[in-house]
DNA sequence: ACTTAATTTTAGGGGACTCTAAAAATATTT
DNA sequence: AAATATTTTTAGAGTCCCCTAAAATTAAGT
């Protein structure tokens, strides 16, 4: 598998979280920084290796086999997270552009020692699980903090948009894996949330809102 | 750079060490296990970027520049086979396949943090120096132990192939970077020699020692 | 020095991946 | 349901890097 294919399967697989749906060309471009027709050309080659399902105008969806190579790249991405985090001291908002070179590198033997190395971590510094050698996977529920309605006491468990712009954001509302927090009021008319973190209240944007994974308690 | 360039890069470094001379392009091709003629148009690339000299049929030499990079991406071999060595407990005969991959890891920052978790190590696994991040390098002084003469006593301080074979004869005879040996004897027919180590004479042939690198004591 | 051999370069082409522009199919609107 | 808008695919082309085969240059042998 070429670089480029692994980067594909490796979108499909975050695209095709819910939906029974095939993915659309168009937002496997977006997400690529790509043109559809890049997309149409590359999804081809990935049917004829037997990595994805597709027909023409219907959208794609990953065999069993590509949905495993996609699990192998998105394990080694969340491992090479954990050692850039806790054995290089990397905040969380550096790790993933690193991560993306490092999750290509092929060798088997290499990412099984590094999970060792790291003591079998399961998650990710964003709260990702991480897939174990056998492509399992741990479901974690989680819901977005837009969701919930006020009143309610959650804890954070994960970020949905791991860009540095959002992670440097929490980082200064002292927002991390773990806060406790509670929704004090909604704002309808733009859907901003007043929560309460560390003790004082703050307003967060819609935008931020959606993009943060919270359990409820 | 691409993956691409930087391995010509680095090929041309390793096969500049001595000579005032240009490489040739088959020498080149050689290692790159392409052929002369692909040779011609990499180094054409490499010689607008000012990242080598070239005259046609005159061989091609590495500007300032791009002796710099090419040891940027030594420097990167070469930590990471000290990471797979110390940390995640490859022996040394598996450490120079995954190198070559994770030596085209682009950043600055990764490198020099890694250097630091490493302790700022000197040598790695086979006894090369590592570049620090300026491109200064340590200049060892060690001869092939197939040009010593009878009767010096050495200690082993490198190799020049690190293939898998080669590394794995070594450990089968239990020798390794720090062993002591004393060439007893040189055979003129096909120079092999007979060295005393670990207590027991052995006798390798020109080509092995061909490959290991002593200082006399 | 002249012929032969080896090396190196040019010429032309192929595969992987990308793009733009135009055509085809599907979705949406009225 | 017809017209319009959107999405998706095809067609053709460009870049990067590699190749083979043939031509040019340099090196070696007699």
């Amino acid at each position: 598998m070429t670089y480029s294919e692994e980067n594909y399967l490796k979108i499909i697989y975050h695209l095709s979280n819910n939906s029974g749906k095939g993915i659309a060309t168009n937002a496997i471009a977006n997400q690529m920084e790509s043109k559809p027709s890049s997309v149409t050309d590359m999804v081809k080659k990935l049917a004829d290796k037997g990595l994805v399902r597709y027909k023409k105008y219907q959208g794609v969806s990953l065999t069993d086999e590509g949905r495993f190579k996609a699990l192998m790249i998105v394990r080694k991405h969340r491992l090479w997270e954990v050692f850039l985090l806790e054995k290089l001291d990397f905040s969380w908002d550096e790790v993933h552009d690193i991560a993306e070179q490092l999750e290509h590198i092929k060798s088997e033997k290499l990412t099984n020692k590094l999970e060792e190395f790291l003591d079998f971590p399961t998650e990710d510094p964003h709260g990702d699980p991480i897939p174990d050698s056998e492509g399992n996977i741990k479901k974690v529920d989680k819901k977005l903090l837009s969701e919930i309605p006020a009143g309610k006491k959650v804890i954070c468990v994960g970020v949905k948009d791991s860009s540095s712009a959002f992670l440097q954001y929490l980082d200064k509302q002292q927002i991390a894996l773990g806060s406790g927090m509670e929704v004090i009021s909604k704002e309808d008319f733009d859907l901003s949330l007043t929560i309460q973190v560390n003790g004082k209240p703050i307003t967060v944007s819609n935008k931020i809102a959606a993009n943060l994974f919270v359990k409820i308690l």
